[in-house]
DNA sequence: GTCTATAAACTGATAGAC
DNA sequence: GTCTATCAGTTTATAGAC
């Protein structure tokens, strides 16, 4: 609901009707709304540290698994970093603390490999993938899967590039 | 307010105490909530405008140009551009129509300079800036300009492996 | 031109039936 | 465990006084 209709549009009436229940059975689940609000951000917190450990044991490397990530393929953690990011935009101060944590890790694991220049260059690159899909992507449904790939194919022709040179 | 408290938190009653009007007196100039909200958005589409022709003639190049610009700074393009991202994020349809524009127009821009895989790597990595200081800047004021600074520098050093390369 | 007062609709949350 | 009914607080917008 949140990548959809935004936060404003996440209301509990919209999320017991999409959940299939009423907005008293969405409320005997989570008691209030940050409970519900709670429960997205560990999910997003679980998700991304899975993602970091995916990162440190890809075969082709931190940064070209990284950027390959940053795809919009309707996942699990791309839904959940963007519902996330809704949530942040509206100065829920809790959910930016979790976004700064996951930022701070993941450049963490890019800079042991590629040095902090290009590991930054490579998490802006990414951040800038999802601030374009979150754009894009207010209805919910993938993007066009042929362009983004060829997005990021632009882009991995870019590190390779640098990464030749440095 | 958009900047500050986001979308939800920028009601008529939030902006006209800050605009130190009434409701009604703001509603005297603005009809309903939409007409203010289109003004934001010409506003903000005549600064880009504007930062789309000093691209064109900057002396350092558009590229060079274009990533110093996204640097968090308080000044109007910055916030007319973070704020619009506001009303993207829950799902405002013609802000997204208004900011595909822009997007598409400074690649333009960039692709003549630096050819189309560089041109898209600045124009994310530069997305990516504003991402960062959308999340880190919900309250408003410049963000630590040092370190901001740092990670810029960092980046155009990439900028200017790649073209020496290419 | 700006204000107060108020209408009409919506939102989060509680109470209690089944 | 899920539902309906309802309350108190907001939010946009209108009406009319000054």
């Amino acid at each position: 609901m949140l990548i959809e209709v935004g936060e404003r549009g996440a209301t509990l009436d919209a999320v017991a009707a999409r959940a299939g229940v009423s907005k008293g059975g969405l409320l005997y689940h989570y008691p209030n709304k940050e409970a519900l609000v709670a429960a997205l951000l560990d999910r997003f917190d679980t998700l991304a540290q899975e993602e970091i450990e995916a990162m440190k044991t890809a075969p082709e490397g931190a940064g070209v698994y990284f950027i390959k990530a940053a795809i919009w393929d309707g996942g699990p953690l791309d839904r959940s970093f963007v519902a996330a990011t809704r949530l942040a935009e509206v100065a829920h101060s809790e959910t930016q603390r979790r976004f700064a944590r996951i930022q701070k890790q993941w450049l963490e694991v890019l800079t042991e490999e590629l040095g902090e220049d290009l590991a930054r260059a490579v998490r802006y690159m990414s951040d800038g993938l999802y601030f374009n899909a979150m754009l894009e992507n207010g209805g919910g449904q993938a993007m066009d899967r042929a362009k983004t790939d060829a997005e990021v194919e632009s882009l991995l022709r870019v590190l390779e590039l640098v990464r030749g040179r440095s």
